[in-house]
DNA sequence: TAACTTTGTGTAAAATTAACGCAATAAGCT
DNA sequence: AGCTTATTGCGTTAATTTTACACAAAGTTA
């Protein structure tokens, strides 16, 4: 009555995906943690992720696993790193495929138990299980890197947005401090922004105008291969 | 008598670490394939790999692998994108990772059976195995992004170089052409390298000056976080 | 020998980035 | 109500960087 059905002549590591979350509420970046019901590493933070069926990719995983533990779903999930250290997991030799998450803060709805899932600030991060902290750290690198190539951005912001709101996200992720009116001109010479109403004519100097993500405009610029310097 | 030893609970991928090898003769950029001996693509070219051992990191296979099927050492290895169709091995469930490693031709010694094992001008790539014709896209991608942030085509070059030889390697990683003068300026005012010798007297204007790599210069460099544009 | 290539060293114009000014007006405070 | 502060849109100017070429010396090729 050996429940070890599957088996191979040589060893094989077990498989998971992982899921670093990002959120972001308009002022700063937020990390969806959950806290793990087993053992090992029982009642420690860690990343939504679990192992990978055998007919399934590490995005599909990724995805099932972020939708199964946190009730989250979102089309943007991708792969940025392989943890493969032997030792990473103390009961067998696991790998991981680590992904990027990114969501509206938006559109979620707070019915999570926050007993098991909550969002953390950048900087109010507990300590993690396995190599999670690891994890973390090459996450927000692999997060500044991309924000420089792709308007990652706009997969966090809701669907309109301000000027302001958009440069505390830059600020947030790449940890640096812009001047608002260079700002403010480079993104719009760019190109992929278009106001979403025409500014009203009562609108007066303090109501910020409304933006939205131009993706037929980014996708041009893609096109030819254009890069966001800050 | 069954070979099969190990048995899990779940079933297990298998895992493989592959290695896409660049090299550069001065000119333009080579891969290294090595030509399948056995089924499933058996007398296909494909990248050099194999199954990860239980008690190593996908790097450390990925150095073994390559040590073993071409006779190369190098320190360059790194990944850069795990490959995880569910199709992608007719025989059972592998997902592979991927990895780039940068060898110095210069220092590669002519002795590998050519059948087995041969450079292949960019290109000049035959259609290869398995999806490696998708991990090459990928590769030269990667490649293309992290000579912008690390000044990777040092480990491509011989110890010392002409600036002519460092701008065939980035025109031809880059796809682009520079305009030699601007190239020359912009790669001295970098201060990433150094003359190798004070240029001897004698040296007529068709003698090119000697460079070498200055990796004291560079390590403070990436403190500041510096990025190559082109 | 003539035509061409390669290398070192410039320079001037164009484009981009960085730093900052200012007025209008909403919001907070007493 | 009156005062102060913060936020937004729209500029300008100076510094820096990028781009486009010029030219001479000296090998190489035909």
């Amino acid at each position: 009555m050996s429940e070890l059905k599957y088996s191979y002549k040589y060893p094989h590591p077990a498989v998971t995906a992982d899921c670093v979350i990002f959120g972001f509420d308009g002022v700063s970046i937020k990390i969806l943690l959950v806290k793990r019901g087993i053992e090992p590493y029982k009642g420690k933070w860690a990343f939504p992720g679990g192992f990978m069926r055998i007919d399934e990719t590490s995005e599909e995983c990724a995805k099932r696993e972020l939708d199964e533990e946190t009730g989250l779903k979102t089309s943007s999930v991708e792969q940025f790193y392989t943890f493969t250290d032997v030792h990473r997991d103390p009961r067998e030799r696991v790998i991981t495929i680590a992904h990027i998450a990114l969501v509206r803060l938006s559109e979620v709805k707070g019915g999570d138990d926050a007993e098991v899932a909550r969002w953390f600030a950048q900087g109010d991060i507990p300590s993690l299980a396995f190599d999670h902290d690891h994890i973390l750290r090459m996450a927000l690198k692999t997060l500044k890197e991309r924000i420089c190539f792709e308007p990652i951005g706009f997969e966090l912001l809701p669907e309109v947005f301000t000027m302001s709101e958009l440069q505390n996200l830059y600020e947030a992720i790449l940890e640096v401090k812009f001047d608002r009116r260079n700002f403010y001109n480079k993104m719009l010479k760019l190109g992929i922004l278009s106001e979403a109403e025409p500014r009203s004519a009562d609108a007066s100097r303090r109501t910020p105008s409304k933006y939205k993500f131009n993706a037929t405009k980014y996708a041009e610029l893609k096109q030819k291969g254009f890069r966001l310097e800050f």
